[in-house]
DNA sequence: CCATTAATAGGCG
DNA sequence: CGCCTATTAATGG
């Protein structure tokens, strides 16, 4: 099932590297650490400071107020990457948590040698310099449903990102309605009151954690 | 089972 | 819409 040339492979990073290329990353890389469903993957302080692949499964990136309030940055599946930033600030101190959401297994590369590699292959450099556009754009995306639209259209505009990154038109909820409600920048009561709103229109059908859009 | 947490419902500003 | 509270549902040991 597991191969580990798939394990970098499935990362968008380094999906055009050759073989070659990959298997020189492998002799550097940690591969198929398990993580059980609510495990701590990252935390704070942890001298984890490699890149990290979602191999497979699913996990949560937050950072943890004063308050001691969770806010859920994003979700990594199967083939995202975790852990670019820290190839541009020393400040290894950022309050960030991974958290395996369901069974997870994490690939990982240490830093000396992912910037080796940035030196010598301009593709893996030109790779994550779209990996970052890509995140940019995320973030650009998420701002603009929090700050321009009013609730109901948050939701909704969630969803249809969902089945979009999914391909298909239902997908499963990966975060409590709690936190979803906290991504999203709106209370826990509001959210449930936009989901019945929605489903009433005949916009979604919800069943469980399972969501189905219907597009126009 | 029970205890805790999550989700929903209703009321109010 | 958020906040508060009450009730119900889901979760996990």
């Amino acid at each position: 099932m597991h191969s580990e040339l798939n394990c970098i492979g499935r990362s968008v990073l380094f999906n055009n590297m050759s073989i070659a290329e990959k298997e020189k990353l492998l002799t550097t890389s940690s591969h198929r650490q398990y993580y059980a469903k609510g495990a701590l993957i990252r935390q704070p302080n942890d001298q984890f400071n490699g890149l990290l692949i979602i191999d497979q499964g699913l996990t949560k990136a937050y950072q943890v107020a004063e308050n001691g309030k969770e806010k859920i940055l994003y979700v990594l599946k199967s083939g995202d990457v975790s852990g670019q930033q820290y190839l541009f600030t020393k400040h290894t101190n950022l309050t960030m948590y991974l958290e395996a959401l369901e069974d997870t297994w994490v690939c990982s590369i240490q830093y000396n040698d992912f910037q080796d590699l940035l030196r010598k292959d301009p593709a893996i450099s030109l790779a994550l310099l779209n990996n970052f556009g890509n995140m940019i754009v995320g973030f650009e995306e998420q701002n603009v449903r929090r700050d321009l639209l009013d609730a109901e259209d948050r939701v909704m505009d969630y969803f249809k990102q969902q089945c979009i990154q999914n391909e298909t038109d239902q997908f499963i909820l990966p975060l409590k309605k709690k936190e979803l409600a906290g991504y999203l920048g709106i209370t826990p009561e509001t959210l449930s009151r936009k989901m019945k709103a929605l489903e009433d229109k005949q916009r979604i059908k919800v069943d469980g954690k399972q969501i189905t859009v219907f597009v126009e």
